[in-house]
DNA sequence: GTCGACACAAAGTG
DNA sequence: TCACTTTGTGTCGA
């Protein structure tokens, strides 16, 4: 994973590296609020109804491309998005849906605190935010697994010390391990059964061509709090003078590109099974949850090779992962009104949640769900996906929706794709061109000259994955200007409640941060 | 029913 | 306009 892509092989700006060089670009960009659709998008429905419009062949969703590639089949093309920033703009009376699955509370496994004189406690706060391919299939968060999703991961400590020695005290332990630094990590496990891992595969563009990793842990520095961001700003702060690569947030002016980025963006992700059951009704639905990890490097202290110590989680909603193609549940679809599966859109679906999660028709409010959960999102990860699109930084720790707009949104036949990011902590906006160049995300980090943050994988053959990443990687750029992102959801609704491609977010500047 | 592999098609970029 | 790239997804065989 993103180990095996070293750092090395991107070395020198992030931003460019990987394919991203020659046709880097290409789609990360996003739509332009003006862009049209073409006539088959503008069509394209969001509904199964229109899909397909004309071609014999299906079209795919994309789940990146606002504009482009709808996938009638797929949910993934489907934009909501919009309604949901719409949402989290305060966007009144919009029946925004959630974009994404929402993460549930923090579960914390120890204490951190400074070991200065004052011995602080510190908050710890994870935010994450599950980037496209997910949408809501008969009210439950839905994905394909053959199908690539990302994860932005960041996180925050409260109060924010800079170099201030930190120190970690696992619940039920009296020893205390001094860090020495943080990282962040994805992992799946099986809903109610937390012992039961899923593991996620990452590709490279080549996909089967390329090599396969497993997500691993990077190494991330905390995020500021409520650190506000102006997205043009953005375009100005990547400390390597590339607009935007991993990226790196200044807070409260201390520079902290010497160290490692403070986000990372986990891409082209997959789950490596699909979850059980999937579409027999009468069978006990398996479901999974997505897991956004915080370590400490604790460096030698536990006596064995790995500095690691899991400080915290969040983990997402109960999510289903289909293993066929979408024209296999097409076809077997079934009217799901307003109530899901067993009527879950309550409870139901929410059921599955260890800690709190809501289904996609339950959305807490607390903070910690979704910190800025319902942005608007894009899903097209290139296209907006990154930066462009999340906007969601410091947006609110609203309810994504309310149950009114679930129900529209789970009365709608068939499956929506909430293609828009969903943010959850707070994100920066500026950062729309990150230079994410990297085979797999991971490689941002390495991309850094600080070093900072590195992907600790090491086993992929770093030749191997140059040569990928020559050809050009691309991914997750934040591109464009966060505000335009949000044109281009159109698709995806089955109606056009509160989705226009219009709205344009305001700057978050003035939004709060979640954490 | 699930998964891996192969292949095709769509859409963006240069 | 064309070649290339990336990604969704249909299909086949195990």
């Amino acid at each position: 994973m993103a180990h095996s892509f070293p750092p090395v092989a991107y070395s020198g700006s992030s931003s460019t590296a990987g394919q991203g060089m020659a046709h880097g670009h290409r789609s990360t960009t996003l739509p332009h609020p003006g862009t049209n659709l073409s006539t088959r998008e503008a069509y394209a429905p969001a509904t199964p109804a229109f899909r397909r419009p004309d071609h014999h062949h299906i079209q795919r969703s994309p789940p990146f491309s606002n504009l482009r590639r709808h996938n009638p089949l797929s949910p993934t093309s489907t934009p909501a998005a919009y309604g949901s920033l719409k949402m989290d703009t305060g966007y009144p009376g919009s029946k925004n849906q959630p974009s994404i699955p929402p993460l549930g509370s923090l579960t914390s496994l120890g204490h951190l605190s400074y070991s200065d004189s004052s011995a602080t406690q510190i908050k710890v706060d994870i935010s994450g935010v599950i980037d496209k391919g997910f949408f809501v299939a008969e009210n439950e968060w839905t994905c394909y697994r053959r199908n690539y999703f990302s994860c932005v991961c960041s996180f925050s400590l409260t109060p924010m010390i800079h170099n201030s020695p930190i120190q970690f005290l696992p619940t039920g332990s009296t020893h205390p391990f001094n860090v020495y630094g943080f990282a962040m990590c994805i992992s799946a496990a099986v809903s109610d059964n937390d012992n039961h891992t899923i593991e996620l595969v990452q590709h490279t563009p080549k996909r089967d061509k390329g090599p396969i990793a497993k997500p691993e842990k990077v190494r991330l520095s905390q995020k500021p709090p409520q650190a506000s961001h102006h997205p043009l700003t953005s375009l100005y702060a990547a400390p390597d003078g590339s607009l935007g690569s991993s990226r790196y947030d200044q807070g409260f002016g201390q520079p902290q590109q010497s160290s490692a980025p403070t986000e990372h963006t986990f891409e082209r992700i997959q789950f490596k099974q699909a979850t059980a059951n999937n579409g027999k009704r009468r069978a006990a639905q398996q479901y999974y949850h997505l897991i956004v990890e915080l370590w400490a490097d604790v460096g030698q202290q536990q006596g064995g090779s790995d500095p690691w110590v899991k400080v915290a989680y969040r983990k997402s909603a109960k999510m289903i992962v289909r293993g066929r193609s979408p024209g296999h549940y097409q076809s077997e679809r079934r009217e799901s009104s307003s109530s899901g599966p067993g009527g879950s859109s309550g409870s139901n679906i929410g059921s599955g949640y260890s800690s709190g999660m809501l289904g996609p028709g339950e959305y807490s409010t607390g903070p910690s769900m979704m910190g800025g959960g319902g942005y608007a999102q894009h899903y097209d990860t290139r296209s907006s996906g990154y930066g462009g699109t999340r906007h969601h930084h410091e947006l609110t720790m609203e309810p994504m929706i309310s149950a009114e707009e679930v129900k529209a949104i789970t009365d709608t036949k068939g499956y929506q794709y909430y293609p828009a990011t969903i943010y959850e902590g707070e994100h920066d906006p500026r950062q729309h061109h990150h230079p994410q160049v990297e085979l797999f995300s991971h490689a941002r980090q390495d991309v850094s000259e600080s070093g900072g943050a590195h992907s600790m994988s090491t086993a992929f053959d770093p030749t191997k994955v140059k040569s990928e990443m020559e050809h050009g990687l691309p991914s997750l750029l934040y591109h464009g200007g966060p505000y335009y992102q949000r044109c281009g959801r159109f698709e995806g609704k089955p109606t056009s409640n509160g989705q226009y491609p219009t709205t344009l977010i305001p700057p978050p500047s003035s939004t709060m941060s979640m954490t």
